[in-house]
DNA sequence: TATAAAGGTAATAAATTCATAACAAATTTT
DNA sequence: AAAATTTGTTATGAATTTATTACCTTTATA
């Protein structure tokens, strides 16, 4: 997935520099030059990401921050504002308008990139929980109850649905029998030992054998 | 999950504004007047964030810190100083108590409130990433329970695994015999005093003999 | 109601992990 | 140097953990 973001300051040398770094990160990005330009390009372009400075002529970053935040398609866009270090009131009004986080200019490039991904990793944490997850040739739909594996559709029972559903949520991550027994069984269900290694066998003869991996001594994990 | 907030003061006024603000956002708020009481509560309540003033009766705020930073249960607690605004030198001594942040007083109740939602979001952020470790070019990945050593992927028994990765967890010290079989074994469970060699052994084998240093007399310790 | 499907259990098989014993080698102490 | 202590190595079998199958109960479906 390509990563935009959108760069919206008044001083053309912020743009410049915070650009390029982002740029040579291999980021698309997009640059307004102010508060009004900024709703119009969020709005087309759809970025992952913007970057607002805070005061800015035309409309400042607060009033655009919450015009797009009234934008239902950008709902999961985070919103991090650009801000002169001691700005407190600046601070305040930001979150309230919808803000995510900070960051305090003079900008250091580093600081900015390691800022940038990290709010990027929250983005994609977040995103887990969409009801249409694809791992290689398989697609879970949380929404229609089904999966899709190579263009064929397969009805799974709602206890395999759900195992497959935990394990795929986290491809490479083994879950403990504990934990699998929590989230698909529920905590206060008691089952027998074995329960588990069923519904694996049977997910195996459906998906593949080869997508199930057993970590003795711990759980499972589904790989690609 | 619940938040725990240690608000450390020897002012009521303070103790009784700030916690009443922190409060109402939800969080559980603990309180204590000098820095003794908040080491012995934060040993106690292990809160996630602790917010203390520098200057204290009995004992200051930099001491205090640099004894909870001791406290291997709290290396992941946030701790922010609240200090008058000017106080240049209680900044950097904080710093180097190990403080994460400062507050400046008078506190402004809606710029702490956002300060500390930030704190908090930064603490979920790096707790994500503590799965991983990285030692040379040894990746240990105690989420999908499998080590990477020099882009080869090895996958190893739990115990050979738990093994590994409490000796990998602080490279260079000497972990004693009776210390990794409370941690690796727990210590209920009573075996034989060559297991550990044993299981030493297969790492050696699996990662590299000169990675596993014998210490005579005491244990074994993981070096780079 | 009859039938089928889902979900769980129990019994047994298969596989892996792990502890141990027995001895060798190395190191420390006497 | 000898004895004692500590660690290294190996093979082996017991214990643990998982796989598989058949079967039973419950729930949904025709």
């Amino acid at each position: 997935m390509d990563i935009k973001i959108l760069l919206v300051d008044d001083e053309p040398d912020i743009l410049e520099i915070v650009g390029y770094n982002l740029s040579s990160e291999g980021y698309e990005v997009i640059t307004a030059e102010n508060g009004v330009e900024a709703v119009k390009k969020a709005k087309k372009e759809k970025p992952q990401l913007i970057i607002m400075d805070v005061m800015m002529p035309e409309m400042d970053g607060i009033e655009a921050c919450e015009q797009i935040r009234n934008i239902p398609e950008l709902k999961n866009t985070i919103i991090t504002f650009l801000t002169a270090r001691g700005e407190d009131y600046s601070q305040v009004a930001g979150f309230d308008a919808g803000a995510d986080d900070y960051i305090t200019k003079p900008v250091k490039p580093k600081v900015l990139v390691s800022k940038v991904k990290a709010l990027l990793r929250r983005l994609k944490e977040e995103s887990i929980n969409e009801s249409i997850v694809k791992i290689g040739d398989l697609t879970i739909n949380r929404d229609e109850y089904k999966i899709v594996l190579k263009e064929e559709e397969i009805v799974l029972p709602r206890k395999e649905f759900e195992l497959l559903s935990l394990l795929a949520s986290k491809p490479g991550k083994v879950f403990k029998r504990e934990e699998i027994l929590d989230k698909v069984w529920g905590n206060e269900v008691v089952v027998g030992g074995r329960t588990i290694d069923v519904h694996i066998r049977k997910l195996r003869e459906k998906i593949g054998d080869h997508c199930f991996k057993t970590v003795k001594g711990v759980g499972y994990k589904f790989v690609d």
